[in-house]
DNA sequence: AGTATTTGACCACC
DNA sequence: GGTGGTCAAATACT
């Protein structure tokens, strides 16, 4: 019984993969043989949304797969891996319940989509706030990392409550060169600043001046709190060339080549999958490896600078390819109304939220 | 008053 | 027991 179970599993794996391969293939056709985005992008867009899709759906597999047999771990995570667990539902204490809540969340969190970026500050005056990916953070700790210099910031989502959105992002200042900081998400955004990024931002769309007050606000919030932690000599003008590096994908321009920043590749962290990592589903990892951007338009056009860029368009620059697959997944998770994604909508219950 | 940040304490994992 | 990650009360800010 719970063997064949566990054939079909396997089964439905490899077919999601070979399809996940299939779906490649194709796309990599397409980029091959059509070079005119307009006529390209949807299509290109629909096959990366279905790649994604399907490896991630490979992966859900993959962890139910690893937690067969602990029935109780099963029952524990109900809520976050319904889709593994339909058959147990036993009744429980509240305690019991919390008790269950609380490891699933850790476990949750373990395996989490994980990707990190550096963010590299070409003049010394870096500004953390320049990270900003278009969406809205909320500090809730900070903490001394053992051997690091720098005390490293946890943030989460500010819709975590309200829309629970479990995303989270740390982010420390490099040991060596303080003028990298190392962002390290974990989640993809469920809350609808996710959607609405997404809609907005791969075509570049000018972001509504409201909402771009509101990114400056923070990021002044963030240059501020910067200037703070920063050596005294540091602290200047905000003029800021970002590069951007995610560690996690090898070139990004050859799957999202609407997103071509001039840029040197580096592609030295050559864990592409790194054996199937959540990570290289994630929105940052679907970019380039580095992208630089030149935050604002001191003097003459910075570096890397996109020819269009001025000051309403910073966060679209950043955000546009952090978000651009977040939403996608999103959208198929109802597409494909299955519930399958672990990671997309685990936690809508409100008492999960009330801590 | 409502929201965000700070910071010490707590907890799970290794 | 040490460490990283999170919580939550206190505090600051708007």
């Amino acid at each position: 019984m719970e063997e064949t179970s566990s054939k079909r599993k396997h089964v439905s794996l490899i077919n999601e993969l070979i399809q996940g391969k299939e779906l490649a293939k194709q796309l990599s056709d397409h980029l091959v043989t059509s070079y005119d985005p307009s006529i390209s992008h949807e299509t290109n867009e629909l096959l990366i949304e279905k790649i994604l899709s399907t490896y991630e759906k490979a992966l859900t597999m993959l962890n139910c797969g690893s937690n067969v047999g602990d029935t109780k771990t099963i029952s524990g995570n109900m809520m976050m891996d319904s889709h593994c667990s339909s058959t147990n539902e036993s009744p429980r204490s509240e305690v019991m319940d919390l008790e269950f809540k609380h490891k699933a969340l850790f476990k949750k969190r373990k395996t989490m989509p994980r990707w990190t970026e550096q963010v590299k500050i070409c003049s010394e005056t870096g500004i953390e706030g320049s990270l900003d990916d278009g969406y809205s953070w909320r500090k809730y700790g900070q903490k001394g990392i053992l051997g690091a210099k720098f005390p490293r910031g946890y943030y989460r989502c500010t819709h975590r409550n309200a829309q629970g959105c479990l995303a989270t992002k740390q982010v420390q200042r490099s040991d060596e060169d303080p003028t990298i900081i190392e962002v390290t998400y974990r989640g993809r955004h469920t809350c609808m600043q996710a959607k609405h990024l997404n809609k907005e931002s791969p075509s570049k769309t000018k972001m509504g001046l409201e909402e771009n007050q509101h990114h400056n606000d923070q990021k002044n919030q963030l240059v501020q709190q910067e200037k703070m932690e920063q050596t005294p000599e540091a602290i200047f003008k905000f003029k800021a060339e970002l590069e951007v590096k995610t560690e996690d994908l090898e070139t990004k321009e050859d799957i999202f080549p609407w997103f071509c920043f001039p840029s040197p590749s580096i592609g030295s962290e050559n864990d592409f999958m790194e054996s199937f990592s959540p990570a290289f589903i994630s929105p940052a990892t679907s970019e380039s490896n580095l992208f630089c951007l030149s935050a604002y338009p001191l003097g003459s056009t910075g570096l890397c600078q996109n020819p269009q860029t001025s000051e309403s368009d910073i966060t679209d620059t950043v955000s546009a390819p952090t978000s651009v697959t977040n939403s996608p997944l999103l959208d198929l998770d109802i597409l494909l109304n299955k519930g399958d994604f672990d990671t997309d909508f685990p936690f809508n219950t409100p008492e999960y939220f009330s801590s």
